[in-house]
DNA sequence: ATAGATATTTAGGCTTACCTAATTATATTT
DNA sequence: AAATATAATTAGGTAAGCCTAAATATCTAT
């Protein structure tokens, strides 16, 4: 029904879109997916026929309905593998991204239906992203970014904007994890580093770039 | 490296190659792949080129060594998927098969490795198949067709030597599984129906179609 | 050993998802 | 507003993996 190819672009159109709230252009996408615009601009004709998106000449696409779902679906997948991963095959949260990019694309409701279960329903997946309900509904979310928080604020680190591998491994190294406890002691007005104590216990300095990266909420 | 349409021609031959023991043809790989002989010509011409398998001219195929391990471990991961799906997401034995087809694709040789471990290394899948080792080797086995045993024999059920979801169906539905103790009575010379006990409790009829598919071991 | 049947290969085409180079639209400067 | 830069599209092409129809091998039965 819907090849490889079509989830990719339209996992990619759903991530780019969610990211700048506007319609996505071609150059974003062909970024993205590491191909020429002008394949970009094929293939995204092609499924604009098959309803997946809208697609105006030269003013980017857009998700339909239709086009979202399967996008939501594919994501929901994807930190469904990621948490089994991560709780059943002790996979590190920077090593699973790859092998979920696989998985992901694998037919079967009734495959995700029972991996759901076997996980015991998870909320989210191990980078703290919300993973949507079978009927591609997302749980309400009020993190934001330790970047926009105040000197004496105390909260949980329990996402991060940003999924590189080395942004993952700099916190594991840093010894900071999903679930750990921030307070913020002060900030630097001139860079934004910010002082921190994790857990009642570390101090550490972090600096405006990962601030900006970690999200937070209230405990 | 390779692809999901050789690694599918390298499966498929080997299976072949198993069940006749003799080079595999052109036509019997079509009906096996669900593809034109003429596709499958030319196909096989390309993968020769590779040395994944040496190809004589209306002759047939064989697989070379390097072919033979590409598609162990594919068999392997096929295996290994479906053990996962009975034992850790609950799927019946005649579930598990159309999916496995999909997961078997997935490469990560860290992947199948955790899973592996988790689930306690597994020497057969749940349709009694032996799993090869990450080297390829198979362990020995000694089982045979009930249909091969006289009266009097007593062994356990180790295997099935068809796969067809109305097969395992059948098996199901008459309440027999992989290690129950069967104990041939008697023999019917006519048409060779099989009488026998199962589990020193039921009292059964079964026909040489289907025992000619049941695979025993002694105890 | 040869006719007929069956299996295999060759020739020519198709679709999907990509590409580069050239052209046209849109945005940005001056 | 014109000139320039950037983005998007069109045109023409490629490789992988399939197809059908026609031609050629190989096998089987007499």
């Amino acid at each position: 029904m819907t090849s490889l190819a079509e989830e990719n672009y339209l996992k990619a159109i759903y991530k780019l879109h969610e990211k700048t709230g506007t319609t996505v252009s071609t150059s974003a996408l062909a970024d993205s997916l590491s191909v020429s615009a002008a394949s970009i601009t094929d293939f995204v004709k092609k499924i604009a026929v098959k309803k997946l998106i809208t697609y105006e000449k030269s003013k980017g696409v857009k998700l339909t309905e239709k086009g979202r779902q399967i996008a939501i679906n594919i994501i929901r997948k994807h930190r469904l593998w990621e948490v089994w991963l991560v709780t059943k095959l002790d996979f590190k949260w920077d090593e699973v991204h790859e092998i979920a990019e696989q998985l992901e694309h694998v037919v079967s409701d009734e495959l995700i239906e029972q991996l759901d279960k076997h996980l015991g329903y998870p909320k989210t997946d191990p980078h703290g992203d919300l993973i949507p309900d079978a009927k591609g509904q997302f749980a309400k979310s009020n993190s934001k970014p330790l970047l926009n928080c105040n000197a004496g604020y105390k909260g949980k680190l329990i996402g991060v904007a940003e999924h590189s591998n080395s942004f993952l491994q700099y916190l594991t190294k840093s010894n900071l994890k999903l679930g750990d406890e921030i307070a913020v002691i002060a900030i630097e007005d001139y860079d934004y580093t910010f002082e921190v104590k994790i857990n009642n216990k570390d101090r550490k300095l972090l600096s405006k770039e990962v601030v900006k990266n970690l999200l937070v909420a209230e405990i």
